[in-house]
DNA sequence: TTTGTTTGTGAGACCGGTCTCAAATTACAA
DNA sequence: TTGTAATTTGAGACCGGTCTCACAAACAAA
């Protein structure tokens, strides 16, 4: 193979050679272990100042196993929920002198499968993973079962016993379809990016990722309680960056039965919704009322401003990365698993329902 | 160091002696090198596999001197801007089969230096980075000098000759502007997130980032095209995520030579002066014009819908990732310098300037 | 003075791969 | 049938660090 011989870089021999001591000697005043005198330190820090000795970290991470860095593999980074969130666990491994190497996976299992084979190879330390599929979860559970310390950020898996920083989305969903059942609607719709991995057939059928498990727990529970019969049929998968997605939200906004109310999973599938009902000449909140997850910077800036379901996402990021590292210090306490709380930021896209309205509901 | 013993792998050397060849027999198949008989291939993938065999991507990158990962550092992962451009990038790479290891710089030259520091330690092929500031550039000369490929993203350094893709940013500026001054603006500002460094005095003074000196030529050059005096004095550095920034906003926009037009460097600074604008009670686009670069997706559905310049982003992170790939494959032709064009969005937040109004300004 | 510790240093194995080189085997041509 | 070339394999050096171990010198206690 011809490649292109990096440049000769200097190595402990090199400054070991120049400041006359041993290649020993030198690795541990480089290297910041053992014992060695104050006047053979500083000949060999001179040394290598003189030589402008850089340390190979790949070297060094290969003897010591350790390389110094987390894997973090995110569904979308595009998605400003992750972009929060990887800097939450950004600015924790900073704080602890460790790098995080980012992969997005798209969603998509395969990827996923594929960036965290090849994390490992890297020799992270440790890793974060928002796992894209919860029907497919051996590639994790067998990192699980190994030595590198594993952790899940936002969506939980049940079957993992490891350390798992979520919210309580159940009791957000169900917050704010209460509010909604309150305003009189009854036709309410949960729209989420998440895919089901074959039909849907009651509550806890296939979801065995706790995000969307327990939203559609609390989603239904608030339909539930105020009389609505088969809520399950209003929950609707799969509306990410797609063509079809974008069809299908077109069609539900013009079917006979459109929803007069929709709760979204997340900002990105709320702006498209939002501009989707636009697009079919649908006016927030007199036909339709809209609430989403995330406070998304532009929630609050649009006509109306959008009521929304407040994370605390880059806490969410600190934690888990701190969970880890902690972790990584050889901490061995059995997993844990944080739920944080969410507020809801109220603003103006809640309306009465408009087949309620003059009927006694009262907006909130 | 009492460290937690790492799982003890499964090496060449064991594939080798459950195969019953040598250990470079073994590393040659398992490497995927030389030449071996298909009869002892088989016999050692399978004994690969028995095993269970992953190889040690450290250990392989510390013998080839090739890590097959790149190195990212962008000034703000929150930035949609930035988001959008990492993931032309991570997808590029991914084709070429390098992954990516990205770093916030938060735009601190402090963290930046740190960021390449530990990338560079890391052994990274190559280091693609979005220079945080202009002025301390010589951690960037030096990389440029050594054999580990440099490209710039967004923003040129006229100073380093490295691969480099930017966008028209006069072009873009300049036109933004004249659509301002042909609505019969003359107080315009132009704000953005970019420091300075020392005192603005004249267009060229200490401003070496190309995209913001660009920028700025392309602005002033609008304006004395109109007959605007001392349009110096309307630009605003600093206006990132600060207090003191959105205090310095209030007070613009309170001030008694509140501009009547406003041009945002990105659609961060864009959203903040929205929400200022509304807070000050004044309303776009009759009291106050806007037009940002950067077409984030929300600019379409405020209220009224954002005049944006579009910036192709995506496009701007895969072409310095194809860029960078091709000289780590061994290209080395000189140094490209892409410009890639943008478009104007025009949409509604550009109104006639409320003291031209009936005085034969048109509305564009 | 003798013995026992502590401290500083050097020699060299080792991590898990790649890769050079030479020996052994096979194939091909004369 | 024999010489030569091509192919396949093994032995071992090497990458740039860490770390164990042995030894020597310095110091403390007896």
């Amino acid at each position: 193979m011809k490649r292109p011989t990096k440049a000769p870089s200097i190595t402990v021999s090199d400054v070991a050679r120049e400041a006359k001591v041993s290649k020993a000697t030198a690795a541990r005043v480089l290297g910041g272990y053992g014992r060695v005198s104050q006047e053979v330190r500083d000949a060999v820090l001179e040394a290598a100042k003189a030589l402008d000795y850089r340390p190979n970290e790949l070297a060094r991470s290969m003897t010591t196993g350790r390389s110094g860095s987390i894997g973090v593999v995110v569904g979308d980074i595009e998605n400003p929920f992750f972009a929060l969130a990887v800097r939450g666990i950004s600015d924790a491994a900073r704080l602890s002198g460790i790098n995080v190497i980012l992969v997005n996976s798209g969603e998509e299992v395969e990827a996923e499968k594929n960036a965290i084979r090849v994390l490992m190879a890297k020799q992270v330390d440790g890793l974060i993973v928002t796992p894209a599929q919860s029907g497919e979860i051996a590639h994790l559970e067998e990192i699980a079962r190994s030595t590198c310390p594993l952790a899940l950020l936002d969506r939980a898996l049940p079957a993992l016993d490891v350390d798992t920083v979520t919210v309580d989305d159940r009791d957000a969903a169900l917050n704010a379809t209460r509010i909604l059942t309150r305003a009189g609607h009854r036709r309410i719709a949960y729209v989420t990016a998440a895919l089901l991995s074959g039909d849907f057939r009651g509550a806890e059928s296939h979801i065995n990722t706790s995000t969307v498990r327990e939203r559609i727990l609390g989603f239904l529970s608030a339909c539930r309680e105020a009389g609505i019969e088969g809520a399950e049929r209003n929950i609707h998968f799969g509306s990410g960056r797609s063509e079809g997605a974008h069809a299908a939200m077109h069609a539900l906004l013009r079917s006979r039965a459109r929803p007069t109310a929709i709760l979204a999973s997340d900002s990105v599938v709320a702006l498209d919704l939002f501009k989707a009902i636009r697009q079919c000449g649908l006016d927030i909140p007199r036909d339709i009322s809209l609430i989403t997850f995330h406070d998304a910077d532009w929630t609050g800036v649009t006509t109306p401003p959008i009521t929304v379901i407040d994370q605390p996402v880059y806490a969410l990021g600190k934690s888990v990365a701190e969970l880890l590292i902690r972790r990584l210090k050889g901490d061995d306490r059995p997993a844990e698993k944080i739920v944080l709380p969410t507020t809801i930021i109220e603003r103006m896209s809640v309306g009465l329902a408009p087949d309620a309205i003059g009927q006694g509901f009262e907006r909130n």
